[in-house]
RNA sequence: GCGGGGGUAACCAAGCGGCCAAAGGUGCAGGACUUAAGAUCCUGUUGCGCAGGCAUUCGUGGGUUCAAAUCCCACCCCCCGCACCA
């Protein structure tokens, strides 16, 4: 080995000699598996700094796992199903200077690489190579040779196969949805197609059919409960209004609404307008309650909100009310009305601890809002909203809802309204206007026929509770997100129009959405290997039936496939070795979407057996504060990384800046004081291969044998965890401190030992570095040697008080010296007499007894005869050490009165250290014979503090 | 709004009932080494203190306990997700 580290020397090297031997290839024998998958990546970019921290947690337990002797299987495909890849050649071919810009600067494409890749296939093709190599530059080990890409004609054929069968178990269903969408461009719009309103979200309104003359008048609303307490209706005067044919009904909505009616699943046409005049002042029937009610004017009415036609529940409505309230003293007459609209009475149906019987009324005159048009009319409604909402009860007015909470009541009534065809649903963005990057305004669209996942079906969702039910979730917090996510799904569109991928085989001129086609690839992998043994044509359904799920018999498929038998019956056999994943290690975006699906589809799929055992998440990564983006930068790619680092130094500082869900930041101060740290350990390392020391173990070797125990429970604790910072703070900074103070003492003896554990424990982390080392450590590869594992036998609790004494000892000098500002003439040291340590262990001892009082205490020590010498003393010392047994912890407890640690012969092995450490020299004595002691100093010592005298 | 996560010293970040004035890293200051710089190693980094001590700290305000950064209650602030998009 060379005396400096060069990293990128050292890790092409090993990385070399890996797959020359193929050590990362595994295949079945008698071992435990352990199969581990990370969410293959996304070919639209080059690996960044997010691949790099979830991919290298899952090298590191991968590592880890095989050090320990499990048989491991790591794989690694490509992902291109989908849009985005289709949109970027489009762009590229276009020349869109944006786009060149970010390929080039950000993913740090060269511009003539750039001209080469214009076709979605040599998108692939590039980016697929770059990720393989970036993944080999950083030392996962992978097995290479089951890689593919998901459009690969194989594996068209085992989506094709999965979705026909999900189909046959009625998971895929027809419907219809609502999405955004471009007027203009005819198509769907996603969230970067968005110039405007990019945070609207679709809300769904109840619409409430008002009869009049046997025209409808649809009022839109969110609360649909308040039908109960409906009033009047009102129209806005200034607004125009359009009487449309919607399917069979008339109805009568703003002209606005009409629009937005066209792209609903309804077939509307328009058959006239309407002039408000004819609405206000005609009663309409409440379709809910029977009762009649007037149409009365209002101009907080918008035409672009609902149907342009309000439903009006004063009693609830801050803006009912007011628009009630601001009609008094009005004529009216001018729309041939007579009635006193001041008289008419409000209906209370919700009952609210808050309020009165009138909410909207309460808001109203707390808020002190004016009128219909003053703004705090807005947030009298919200606050009456909330609290309705999470405290409101229905009241008897509403018939066989009452007692309901408001809360629950929108779905059921909604529900209940539609099966009686008084009401429907209207789509409505959360906010207006949403604009694409056309330019046009978006509207919703009900998309029919679409082929949905149905995910909300409850037998489906008992199963995957079920399965999340058996499945360790790292860490263990998020599992109620998982619960949440379960609860919360909905039935998913599952095919679009456009996109790489694979048809829908019962429908082709939709293909299979990309989230669809990535949720059981993991099993691909143990197919993926066999590829070159049968043609795409030869992979027929009964080809997975039996291989995936053991249907039918080899035999058959082999003759009806043409494939070889004992291939079949590889494959066959390999998955029931390596099946079912064992751990899913992915970022915290997927748990939504990816890993939600990975769970139902396995779960509909496979037998129990095979369901997954273990999902672990971890966070993203920021970039000196600042949130990285694909799209936008700042961009850091793992080759530049490793280009800059090395391979070893970015694994270790990617891992050891967070924890978990935590999001990493990445700093390049902090990634060279990493660099520093391992070129540290690369040195240390170098000197005891080099160094020739034999001895016998000292105190202070054996104190650092134990402390290398205790890192070594806990670097092997937290991978278990999954805590890589953890693992990485006691692998190597703590354990780095351990071995400075160790040297500092003097500690040769145990060093050659203590490297080769050492090593061992960084190899997961820092795998290259650690293979060279251990090249003249120990024999084969480290990536192949046993992890370490923790000797109690090498634990010594004395080793550790004698150096936790030391070192107190020479702190409490040093602070005595920084205080009195002397040059000290000699040290005198006073270890406790034995009597103190007597009336210490006796404490203790009562204290777990749980008998520690000052009067029990002094009680049982008075009744030795050999205390009573010291009588005089005792009450103080007494006390001094209930406090301090108080702030024990029992684990402190049980070594001070279970190890036999001699104080005086620890200091005095020790004295030389601190003699030198401080400049001077020291004596020892023992309290119980102090030979030298003129300012009585020894009277101060305590066991574990022995007291101090400076001249 | 709903759901989840979080507020700890100059900064990042551990700790989640007791050796906690609070791990580790960074930064800063001092010292050792060196011709010097860098690297490395020590020491310090809330305040006060000429004997190892004391006082006050862990978003804010209350409470429980012999003992709270850690448990309970209320409040304030920050971040993320809410879909048909990978």
């Amino acid at each position: 080995m060379k005396e400096r580290y060069d990293p990128h020397e050292i890790e092409e090297k090993w990385q070399r000699k890996w797959a020359e031997s193929k050590i990362f290839q595994p295949e079945p024998d008698a071992r435990e598996k352990f199969f581990i998958t990370i969410p293959y990546p996304y070919l639209n970019g080059n690996l960044h700094a997010g691949h790099t921290r979830t991919f290298t947690i899952g090298d590191v337990i991968a590592r880890f796992k095989r050090m320990q002797g499990y048989n491991v299987l790591f794989p690694m495909g490509f992902h291109a199903t989908g849009t985005p890849i289709v949109g970027l050649a489009e762009q590229i071919q276009k020349k869109d200077p944006e786009t060149i810009r970010v390929y080039n600067k950000l993913h740090e494409i060269p511009m003539d690489v750039l001209d080469t890749i214009q076709t979605p296939e040599q998108i692939v093709g590039y980016f697929s190579r770059e990720a393989e190599a970036a993944m080999k530059s950083i030392g996962f080990s992978i097995d290479w040779r089951r890689k593919f890409t998901t459009t690969d004609p194989h594996y068209i054929k085992f989506i094709t196969w999965q979705f026909n069968l999900l189909h046959e178990k009625n998971k895929v269903v027809r419907g219809a949805h609502p999405v955004r969408w471009c007027p203009n461009d005819e198509n769907p719009v996603e969230d970067h197609d968005i110039l405007k309103g990019e945070d609207a979200t679709i809300i769904d309104y109840t619409l409430i059919k008002f009869e009049l003359d046997g025209d409808i008048l649809p009022c839109a609303t969110l609360r649909p409960e308040t039908v109960f307490g409906v009033t009047n209706l009102w129209v806005n005067p200034k607004n125009d209004h359009v009487r449309i044919k919607a399917n069979d009904e008339n109805w009568i909505v703003s002209k606005e609404a009409y629009l937005k009616l066209k792209f609903t699943d309804k077939k509307v046409e328009l058959t006239g307008n309407v002039n408000s005049d004819e609405l206000i002042g005609k009663k309409v029937k409440n379709p809910v309650t029977g009762s009649l009610v007037l149409v009365l004017p209002a101009s907080f009415v918008s035409p672009d909100n609902g149907s342009g036609i309000v439903m009006s529940v004063p009693a609830h409505a801050p803006y009912d009310y007011l628009a009630l309230r601001d009609l008094k003293g009005t004529d009216l007459t001018g729309y041939g009305m007579t009635e006193d609209v001041s008289g008419i009475p409000l209906i209370s149906l919700i009952k609210v601890p808050e309020y009165g019987k009138y909410p909207a009324v309460d808001a109203v005159n707390e808020l002190k809002v004016k009128d219909q048009n003053d703004p705090k009319a807005e947030e009298a409604t919200k606050l009456v909203y909330r609290r309705e909402f999470h405290g409101g009860v229905l009241t008897e007015t509403t018939g066989k809802y009452a007692g309901m909470a408001v809360s629950k009541i929108k779905d059921v009534l909604t529900r209940d309204l539609i099966d009686r065809g008084i009401a429907d649903v209207f789509y409505e963005f959360s906010e207006q206007p949403v604009i694409c990057r056309c330019g046009a305004t978006c509207v919703i669209k009900m998309v029919e026929n679409q082929w949905f996942l149905n995910y909300s079906d409850t037998a489906w969702k008992e199963e995957v509770y079920r399965c999340l039910g058996n499945m360790r979730i790292i860490p263990p917090e998020i599992r109620v997100d998982f619960e949440n996510k379960i609860d919360w799904l909905k039935d998913k569109a599952c095919a679009r129009r456009k996109g790489l991928g694979t048809r829908l085989p019962w429908d082709r001129e939709w293909m299979i959405e990309s989230l669809g086609d990535s949720t059981i690839y993991m099993c691909y992998y143990i197919i993926a290997k066999y590829l070159d043994k049968f043609t795409p044509e030869q992979l027929k359904e009964d080809f997975f039936n039996y291989c995936l799920l053991g249907y039918g018999t080899p035999e058959k498929v082999a003759e009806n496939t043409g494939i070889a038998l004992g291939i079949i019956k590889s494959i066959r056999s390999d998955f029931e070795y390596w099946y079912p994943v064992d751990l899913r290690s992915s970022g915290k975006d997927l748990i939504p979407n990816h890993l939600l699906f990975f769970l139902f589809h396995h779960v509909a799929i496979f037998p129990e057996a095979y369901w997954p055992r273990t999902i672990a998440i971890n966070g993203f990564v920021s970039l000196e504060g600042q949130k990285m983006s694909k799209s936008k930068g700042p961009l850091l790619t793992l080759k530049s990384a490793v280009k800059e680092y090395g391979a070893d130094i970015t694994r270790l500082y990617i891992l050891s800046t967070a924890e978990h869900v935590q999001d990493a930041d990445w700093r390049a101060a902090d990634v060279d004081s990493t660099r520093k740290q391992v070129e540290r350990f690369y040195k240390t390392a170098f000197d005891i291969i080099r160094s020739d020391d034999k001895d016998d173990l000292k105190l202070i070797d054996k104190w650092m044998l134990s402390r290398l125990q205790y890192r070594i429970r806990e670097t092997t604790d937290a991978l278990d965890k999954m805590q890589t910072r953890r693992a990485v703070q006691n692998a190597f900074y703590l354990l780095m401190n351990d071995m400075k103070w160790y040297e500092r003492r003097g500690g040769k003896a145990a060093r050659r030992d203590i490297l080769g554990t050492w090593v061992r424990l960084m190899a997961p982390f820092t795998p290259h570095i650690c293979e060279e080392l251990w090249n003249e450590l120990g024999s084969g590869f480290i990536s192949l040697a046993g992890f370490p594992v923790q000797d109690a036998a090498l634990i010594n609790k004395g080793a550790e008080l004698a150096e936790e004494v030391t070192a107190n000892t020479l702190r409490d000098i040093e602070e005595i010296l920084r205080l009195i500002k002397i040059k000290p003439k000699k040290i005198v040291l006073y270890t406790a007499a034995t009597w103190k340590n007597t009336v210490l262990r006796k404490g203790i001892t009562m204290k777990k007894e749980n008998t520690l009082d000052m009067k029990n205490f002094m009680g049982a020590l008075m009744s030795d005869p050999a205390m009573r010498a010291h009588g005089k003393d005792i009450p103080k010392f007494a006390q001094k050490v209930i406090t301090d047994i108080q702030g024990m912890d029992s684990e402190m407890m049980n070594t001070l009165i279970e190890v036999d640690f001699d104080e005086i012969s620890a200091l005095r092995e020790a004295r030389e250290f601190l003699s030198q450490a401080v400049d001077c020299s020291i004596e020892i004595y023992s309290e119980d014979k102090p030979e030298y002691d003129p300012q009585k100093k020894s009277r101060f010592a305590a066991p574990m503090r022995p007291a101090i005298y400076i001249e």
